[in-house]
This record gives C-alpha cells, structure tokens and sequence, in this order.
DNA sequence: TCTCTCGCAACCTTTCTTGTTACAGAAATT
DNA sequence: AATTTCTGTAACAAGAAAGGTTGCGAGAGA
C-alpha cells in the first residue's frame, strides 16, 4: 500500500452507484474494488457526513447517491476523503529554530502550497457528470450499449 | 516519519555548508538535522553524482559544494535526491480493466501530473543563492552579522 | 602505522494505508 | 418475536516506505 488511493477508488464506486437501480451493499461495491467491506464503510463515512452517499441499514438496505453526479466535483470527494495529505514530500520540521531552515521553510512552503492550491482548483472544476460521459464514450467506443451494465469488469470488446 | 523530507534537509546543509571555510564532515552535517551520519551520506550521494557536491575522504575531509549556490536550484536538488514521489495521493491501478476506472484514472492522472509539473517549474525558478539572501535578511533583521557564524541554532537575539 | 573520513550493506523502528475479524445495532422479512 | 440483512465501529494484523543504527571496508593524510 503505497500510496492513498481512496479518492481514485471512491470515484469508481459512485460512478457505478450512479447506474445502479438498488442500494449498492458494502459488500457489493467491495467486490468491485477487490476489498474488504469495511474498508467501502470506512470510505464512505466521510462522504456520507458531507451528504455525497446515503447510508440504508437492513434488509433492501446500502449506499445510494445523496445527489446527482453533476453536482459532485472531485474537490467534493476529496474533502469528505477527510485530512489528506496532498503532498508526499514535506518539510523536516514544523518551527525550525535555526533562521536558514526558517528560510527553505519558507520557499518551499510558498512553492508547495501554490501547487496544492491549484490542484484544488483543477479538482473543484471537474465534475463526476463529466467522468461519467467519458466512460460512456469510452463504451461506446468499443461498441458496448452504455445503458445497460451495471459492470465493473466489461467483457472485451467482441470484434 | 512521515513525509519524504529529504530536500528540506538537503537543502537546508547545502545553505550551511556555503558558508563553511573548511569541508563539513558528515557528522557534522548530521548534527545539525539530529541524526546520523548515514542518513548524510545516503542523501548525499545522489548530489554527489550530479555534482552538485564533492566529497573528500581522509583526515580533513568532508562535504564541498560542487558549484556555487546562484548555480544550484531546488529542481537540481530535487531530482538529484532521484526517485521521489510527489504525491501522497494516487491511483488505485495502473492499468485497470473497468472503463469506468479507465475514466477516472484519466482524469485523476491529468490533473495530477499538471500540477506536479507546475510545482517542478516552481523550484526550477529558485535558486540556493536566494534562499541565502533570505536568510541573510532574517539575520540583519535580528541584529545579527550575517557573515559571521557558521551556526544552526541561532542564539536568541539580545534586546 | 594510525586515525579520520566516506561507501555500503544489513537490519531495526516508526508510521501510514489497507486488510481482516468480531461484534453491536438498526431495519425489513418471516 | 425471531431471523436475516444490512451498516457502524473497534481492535488488530500485514505490508510498504522513510529514516535510524550498526558494522565493516577502503581511501587519504598525519
């Protein structure tokens, strides 16, 4: 487990949410990610406080879109994620005491919170409505009927 | 340990190390970041390919610079330190077979590689000669002489 | 020769992300 | 009411990555 993965594996999941007809089961959506179903539960937490997902407990129970995807960005997603950490590069220490480390602390701090900003930005402009029609396309380009599955693992393209 | 902070540090001894008049022993170097001279040597020894800084071994030596710091920049050290992974945040797949991961992963990688490139084109455009001049700055702002102490923790400034 | 220094390999520790197990609680079905 | 499905959570294990530590080899000057 290198790196955090959640954003990437969470917009998987509500992309496919979107096309389901029922409550998609924890346990459902962790077969897709190949995972545990708390794993799904534990993601989801953040994302259901911040009313992207639904939670139904029961039977007929499980995850539905809080909203519809065009009014989900992936700053959205990112944010419910809870605190990430953008960056895996950082700095060795919070207050430096010696004045040179004050000033690399200082360019690198500019440098690097300039980048993340404008990550953030590019993440607040995209929405998941905008993914969704690329993968639509992405079926269509292989012949497949977009409307119809619900999968996770297309079969190949038959020619 | 969380972060990689290996440029943090790095650049925080090549600051230091300008105004050395004899080469810096590892150890020495080690004592400045609280840690050991391994650590120095393992983090020198791409900077050292890159000659970026010379070393010397045997009674006397120790860690040169390779050039002057007007020359070196944080991109330099940056990709000197070799394979460094930006970003704590990443793709669940490399190559996944789902379109709709395929879309994801589109987007996400898009994203993501411009704003790396964005950061990089940041530290291309600082120099170790300015981070210097900063640090000269917060001296003179203490009421400290700057050209005097080859020092890492600064004693605190006396009113 | 002796001492100082880097070079390098091997191993340990800490921390982070993810995976797993176990169980409690809520809601629908029987 | 009992049972079956669900989520919610805590606790712990596994695996990877960064950094710390030790030990020893080799070069270079005194």
């Amino acid at each position: 487990m290198r790196r955090d993965s959640r954003l990437s594996r969470t917009l998987h999941l509500l992309l496919h949410m979107e096309r389901f007809a029922q409550p998609a089961t924890s346990e459902h959506l962790a077969g897709m990610l190949q995972t545990n179903p708390v794993v799904v539960r534990r993601m989801m937490q953040g994302l259901k406080a911040a009313g992207l997902v639904q939670a139904a407990r029961g039977h007929g129970g499980g995850w539905t879109l809080g909203r519809p995807l065009v009014e989900i960005t992936l700053l959205n997603v990112h944010e419910a994620l809870g605190s990430t950490v953008v960056f895996n590069i950082g700095l060795s220490e919070d207050d430096p005491k010696c004045l040179v480390e004050q000033a690399v602390k200082a360019r690198l701090s500019d440098a690097m919170e300039a980048a993340e900003k404008e990550l953030l930005d590019r993440f607040a402009g995209i929405t998941l409505a905008e993914i969704s029609q690329d993968f639509e396309e992405r079926m269509q380009g292989l012949g497949l009927d977009a409307a119809l599955p619900p999968i996770c693992q297309p079969p190949a393209a038959k020619g």
